[in-house]
This record gives C-alpha cells, sequence and structure tokens, in this order.
DNA sequence: CTCAATCCCGATCCTTCTTGTCGGATATTG
DNA sequence: CAATATCCGACAAGAAGGATCGGGATTGAG
C-alpha cells in the first residue's frame, strides 16, 4: 500500500533558482527505474510506482509527456506497458527533461525566435539568460540514460 | 504614465523549466540601471522604477534582498536612495541572482548538505543536478555587472 | 465472448507561490 | 517642521504545481 499523497503536501522542488518540478524528478526516476527494469517485456506502470513510490494516477500524466516524445512506446491491453524506445545510450537526459518541462527558458524575453523582447539588438542583459539556457542544456546533454540507469557504475564525464 | 499593474497578471518568467522569476529580471535590470546612473550620488528608488517601467511598491521589496546581501547601499532620508556597494567590475550576476532568488538547486536532493536524500550514497541521479547546479553558477558568474551595464553592447552591431 | 489488466484522457480540487498593492513607521536634509 | 526617501509588515488576486477521480478504449487470456 502505498501511503496515499495528499494534494499540493510537497511544494515545489529546490528552494531557489532553477528548479526543476516534480515532473522532472518524477519523470527522470521513472525512467531510470523502466531503464533497469526493461529486459523485452512492457513494464507496466504500476509497477514502476510501487517500485519508486510515486503516485500512480500522477505519474501517467507525466509519462504522458515521455510517449509523445517519442521518448518511451507503450502497449495498451493486458501484459502491456511500457518500453524504452530506444536503447538507453541513446537517449541524452535533454531530450527527457525538455519533454517532462517544455524548452529550457530562464527568462520570457528568448521565448520563440526572441521577437518577444521589446528592445532586442540593444539589450545586453539577454546575453547572461542565454549562456544559462546554453550551459543547462550542455549540462543535460551530457548525461545518457544509461549513465544513471547502471547500478555501480562509475559517471563518465562526456564533453567539457 | 506607468500604468497600474494587475496582480498576478503576468505568470511564471520562461515558460519552461530553469525559469527565473520576476524577481530575478527586475532585480537585474534595477542593477544594471543603477549601475549606469549611479555617478556618487544615491539614485531614488523612484528614477529607476520610471527609467525601467517597473512597478515601484514590488521593485522596493526586491531591492531590499540586494541591501540585505550587500550588494547596494541604501541611503535614507531626503537625497538618499541606492549606490552600488562595490564598483560594477567586482559584482558576479551570479551573486545578484542568488540574493534576488535563493540558492541555485535545481532539486530538493542537493538542498542544505544533500542530507534530504534519502538515498545519498548510491543514486547516481544526483550527480546529473548537481552538474546542472553547477553550470548554472558557472554561467552566472562568468557575467560581471560591468559586462552588462556598458553602454555599447557587446555583440550588437558595431557603430563607427 | 467475457473479463481483467492496462493504457489513455479530461475534469476537478486544494495548496503554495508569485506578483503586486497599501499604509504607515523611520530616518535625513534643508 | 516639512518634504523626501527608505523600510517594513500585512494583505489579496491569480497562476501554477501536485495530485485525485472516473470513466473510456485496447488487448490478451480463459
Amino acid at each position: 500500500m502505498a501511503g496515499e499523497q495528499e494534494p499540493g503536501t510537497r511544494g515545489l522542488h529546490g528552494t531557489g533558482a532553477v528548479a526543476f518540478s516534480t515532473r522532472g524528478e518524477y519523470g527522470v526516476r521513472f525512467m531510470v527505474a523502466l531503464a533497469r527494469m526493461d529486459h523485452g517485456d512492457p513494464v507496466s506502470l504500476t509497477d514502476i510506482a510501487e517500485a519508486e513510490d510515486l503516485p500512480r494516477a500522477y505519474l501517467e500524466q507525466i509519462v504522458g509527456s515521455l510517449r509523445d516524445a517519442g521518448i518511451v512506446d507503450s502497449a495498451r491491453g493486458a501484459h502491456g506497458g511500457y518500453r524504452l524506445a530506444r536503447p538507453a545510450n541513446e537517449v541524452r537526459m535533454g531530450d527527457v527533461l525538455r519533454a517532462l518541462e517544455g524548452p529550457i527558458v530562464p527568462m520570457v524575453c528568448l521565448e520563440g525566435d526572441g521577437s518577444a523582447c521589446s528592445k532586442s539588438g540593444n539589450c545586453s542583459v539577454v546575453q547572461l539568460w542565454a549562456r544559462v539556457r546554453d550551459s543547462v542544456s550542455e549540462a543535460l546533454d551530457s548525461f545518457t540514460l544509461a549513465d544513471l540507469a547502471v547500478p555501480g557504475a562509475p559517471i563518465t564525464l562526456k564533453g567539457r
């Protein structure tokens, strides 16, 4: 019996700036668990939710984003469940996080094509936000799912 | 002139993940404006709020954090206002953002000394979040206020 | 065919955070 | 003292986050 969780009990994840929400946390934990449990047959959401002690119904919503992004495949019906759409070492964590949380956009003025900023062109501050955005993307993409799913493996750093 | 702004109208800044709030945006814009206007005498909040078209009362709260962090000095009374506590080229933007938004903590398990994570030690995912945190800090600290406050923007088209 | 196991999907709900506003207290200058 | 500022705490509307719920659609097994 995974203890019932009350709504809005947890608050935001990460007390300060640049925080990912539980979508990011739960989704990543789901992916890691799936990568470990995926041996060919689909793994059911219930199994993963229990293994990771996550609210099943909520996780269902989150995994929908991963499916829509083509990161996992789903199979309906009895003995259905989820599988990795690609080998774990071909799944960049940046793709996972972007699917879960949307684009990495630290400030409005970087949205879309950048036309949102009225003073585009002579605004020097935008370079700061752009640098942050690129740094986060690089950091996330320097990990693959395989890096996180292997139990005892030392993390080998790529890039940088 | 400065049109009244209604509460909660704007929403979060940055549509996706890793977004800074308006505290970060307004605070940085305040700092840049102050750096440009600071010629020895204190600059009043009203002047800066008007120049940047920001809600004055709200900005007042935000600037309080900068004062508490020792990033700006304040002078009360007539002809009072704010001054940079240090030269602009000694003010790292990381310090500014941390003062405004709190510590850079992408995920709860990194809070404080890291003891918040129950499975600390054998959790490989924490390294992902730590990398993100460090990347953001480095990116922010690679800029000083002087980099942003210079009038001729760095990368815009070069005039003469 | 029926049934159980699953994924799928929309609606709803409560809480917390964000984004302000307001009114007054306090300090400083002239 | 009067004018000008910063300082400070309380409060409020709205958005976003974090889930729960109920049912619908699919599939495999007996």
